[in-house]
Formats: C-alpha cells, sequence, structure tokens
DNA sequence: CAAGCGAATTGGTCAGACCTGTAGCCGGGT
DNA sequence: ACCCGGCTACAGGTCTGACCAATTCGCTTG
C-alpha cells in the first residue's frame, strides 16, 4: 500500500514546510539586495512555480509575510515590499498580551524604560531639524489643549519625534510597537482627560531637555512624565468604568 | 448556514478577508478565555466551517498566527496555543534588518537601552529564586572560559535570568527577541573570543549589583559590559574577515 | 485630443482530493 | 497477565483547477 504510486508529483516526503520555503526565498532575495522596500514582487501564479509551490501554499506564505508586516498585497495591482516606517505587527504583542496577561502597567514600564533611555540619545544626537519637529509638536499640543483627541495625536507624534532623533531605528521601532498598545487604550478614554496643559507643559520640558543637549535632564523629564501619564490614564480609566476588572 | 450567495447583483463590497477573519476569530476566543496557551484548537475542517471560510483560507489564517508565534501546529496531532515563554518572531526583525538596513550596532544600542533599564528593575524587585539562577549562570560561565560554545549558552541565559528579575514579561520579551539576532551573529565568531574570563568578570559584577538592591550600580554594569561586548564582536568579526570587501 | 469603456492582469477565494505523520486501539506473542 | 507490534482513524500538509473581484492600461470613440 505505501508502495502505491506517487501522488501528482515527484513528490518525495519534503520535510520543507512550503509556507516555510516561501519566506525564505523572499528573505533571501531581500537580503541579496534584490528586493528593495516599495517593490512589486512577481505574481503569484509566477512566483509560485519559481519557488516550487503551489499557489495556495504561496498564498500561505505570503499571509506569514504579511503578518510580518515585510508585505503589503494589493489586490489587482500586486504585491509590494513594505516601504512605510519599519514595524512590527502589533497585533503580535496583542496576543502575548491576551495570552499571558500582560498588564497595562507592564507596558507603561517598558515603554518608559525604552523612551527614557532613546530621549537620552535623542539628547545627544538630534538633528536640528528633528528638533524643530518636536517643537511643532509641542506647539500642536498646546494649541488642542480643547480637543482631547487631536491633543493625542500630538502627543503621539511628539513621541515619535524623540524617538526619531536618537537616529536609531530599531528603537524608534519597538517604541511604536510598545506606545501604539498603549494609545489603542487611551483613544477611548482621553475624553476624561484632565490636566491637558500639565501634560502638555511636560513635554515642553523635555523638548528643552532635548535641545539643550542635557542627556540626564531629557531621562529624568521623560520617566517623570511617563509615570505621570500612567497615573493619568489609570484615573481615567477608573472613571470610566469602575466595575472592570482586569481582563486576563 | 448564512451561505453568502454573493450573486452578481447584491454583491456588497465585503473586504472581510477571509485570513484576518480567522485571526480575529481566534483572538476573540484567546481574550474571552475560552483558549488558553497549551490548548488544542478544533480540527482544521470544523473551525474552517465553524467560521465560514475554506480550508485554505483557515490556513491561511493559522500561518498568519503561527507568524506571530501565537499557535504551533504539529503534524498529526493538531494545532495548538503557544505554551512556551511569550516571544515575539525573531524572523519579523531579522526582515526589518535586512530592508531597513539595521547596523549591528543599532542592535546593540537597543540591546543597552533595554538591559540597562531593565537590570535596574532587578535590583529593585528580583526575588531570591531569582537570584539564585542569576548566580548559577555566572558560575557556569567561569567554568567554561576554555569553551566559547558553552560559555555564551550561560552568557545568555545569564541576561534572561536578569530580564526575568525585572518581573516585567514585556520587557522580557522585548530583550529576548533583540538579543536573540545579536547572538545568532556572536555564535559564528565567539570561537576566536578572548578575554572570556574578563566578560565573565564582568557579569558577576552585575549581579553582585542586583544582589545588593543598588540599581544605579546594576546600570552602570550593565552598560559598560554591553559597550565592552560590543567592541568585542566588532573586533571578533574583523579578525574574521578581514579581506572582506565592499561586497553590497 | 480627451474621455470612457473593456480586456488582460493580478490578488482573493473556494472545492475536492490525496499524502504523510501521530496517537490510540487491539490482537498476538512472551 | 503483561508487553510489544501492527493497524486504523484522525489531523495537518499539499496540490490541482476553477472562479470571483479589483485594478490597470490600451484601445475605441465622440
Amino acid at each position: 500500500m505505501n508502495a502505491r504510486t506517487k501522488g501528482p508529483t515527484s513528490g518525495p516526503p519534503r520535510v520543507e514546510q512550503a509556507a516555510g520555503r516561501v519566506v525564505e526565498h523572499v528573505r533571501r532575495l531581500i537580503e541579496q539586495g534584490q528586493l528593495h522596500p516599495g517593490d512589486r514582487l512577481p505574481p503569484e501564479r509566477d512566483l509560485a512555480v519559481e519557488i516550487g509551490v503551489s499557489r495556495p501554499s504561496l498564498r500561505s506564505g505570503l499571509q506569514k509575510l504579511g503578518a510580518m508586516g515585510v508585505v503589503v498585497p494589493r489586490q489587482g495591482a500586486g504585491t509590494f515590499v513594505s516601504d512605510g516606517p519599519p514595524k512590527l505587527e502589533n497585533s503580535s504583542l496583542r496576543f502575548l498580551a491576551a495570552l499571558h496577561g500582560f498588564t497595562r502597567d507592564d507596558m507603561f514600564e517598558a515603554r518608559r524604560v525604552l523612551e527614557v533611555g532613546t530621549s537620552g540619545l535623542a539628547a545627544e544626537r538630534a538633528t536640528p531639524e528633528q528638533l524643530s519637529v518636536m517643537a511643532e509638536e509641542v506647539a500642536g499640543m498646546f494649541a488642542s489643549l480643547d480637543d482631547p483627541q487631536a491633543y493625542l495625536v500630538h502627543d503621539i507624534q511628539f513621541h515619535r519625534s524623540v524617538a526619531a532623533g536618537s537616529g536609531n531605528p530599531v528603537l524608534t521601532t519597538l517604541i511604536d510597537t510598545v506606545a501604539e498598545m498603549v494609545y489603542e487604550t487611551r483613544r477611548l478614554t482621553v475624553e476624561r482627560a484632565r490636566d491637558l496643559r500639565q501634560s502638555a507643559e511636560m513635554h515642553r520640558r523635555i523638548y528643552r531637555a532635548v535641545k539643550a543637549r542635557d542627556p540626564e535632564l531629557a531621562r529624568r523629564e521623560m520617566s517623570e512624565h511617563l509615570d505621570m501619564a500612567r497615573q493619568a490614564q489609570a484615573s481615567e480609566e477608573r472613571e470610566a468604568k469602575p466595575a472592570r476588572r482586569t481582563t486576563r
């Protein structure tokens, strides 16, 4: 029975997973410099032949790459290598949070470690252009003290600009990933925020420390700010749903 | 049921991606506590019917979840919710590195920001058990000064134990992800390492600072150590391929 | 020459079939 | 009575082939 004619192809016991082969193949193309951000991949039908797997398998592999944020498919147009800012798929952290019970405080703490260190680096290296972006965002915050949602956008952008000022894309990516999760929650509660002016003031102090090239001060201000922000959000949440327990 | 008869007439622009639906469905199961780490998912054929997509589409979704490290398929047995330590798929960072040209120094710097902050937290909170794990790994390092590969394993485990000592799973996960990439390279060059004794000595100093509950000192020692490690690896690499010219 | 239309291209999905690996049942041998 | 071997149902892994939906772009037409 086992000796019966093999299936449609010469398929020997391939231990290689088809989807995995696809990922490997694309990785090789990228690492060999044959594929750059923004490039279009070959059509699925061609690529499937090229790699030697069926189209459904190829598609599984592309889904995998899509989940990693490496490629972006556009129906009717093709599949493209991601060209936006580097970003780990945030849903990944979401799942880990749900599976292992990460708390909001854990997130905030991780963010604090990341951003405190990064703000110090930014104070050492931020370019004048980057500094001016920070300044604009601070101004934007002061200009939208009566519009919490708009304020939140400037808040996010300010932190991104500080991260960018460090000149380290790895740190920028990590901060984006963690911060996004925090902000996702915040968006729902920010309407209840008070003391937006005080928050804007703290951002301005961070900016001034960075501009003054004082890493130590920048770290201290950032640390203080994030600690305050954590408490603020906790209080907003308590107010929003006093009976809400931790979503385990 | 719900036969989505998509007649050419009433066809509403259902942009719902099949694979996306699968991910959403599983996420809901997890967040509702109906699926815990280690659990087995329903068979693909059943799950496909339950969600209302075809099996190939379901499989695409599962690949996506697999790429995020949420589920682990085992041929013949079933698909299981990951129960190991939380971990972002490292290949994700590999791709970002290849796509956006992250350098080894960028990685080391990110690691330094993460681990310096985390070692401070560990100094404040590590439990006696965690401290003893750290001590064991330090001992392991001293015991394998003449076996670079074995030394490297203890090195890795020591850093993990310090991260664990912070009690913050988010930080632990992030450090694992970044560190893994660094070690991946290191494994190839560690044979050329010199000064393993000095490295072990530095680890011991970190351990003593953590045990002494001195966050400031722990941070300083960790920072110094990682800076030294970065230089060591750079020198190992230069030695490994001195004739390597611009191949890019 | 410009606007509009339709065919070719390309991703998105489905259905059915077959192979391979795993785990548990069951019988025979010890 | 116990243990070991093969057998079988189950579950994941893959393929073929087809059709739908969105986009692009060349071609026709006013």
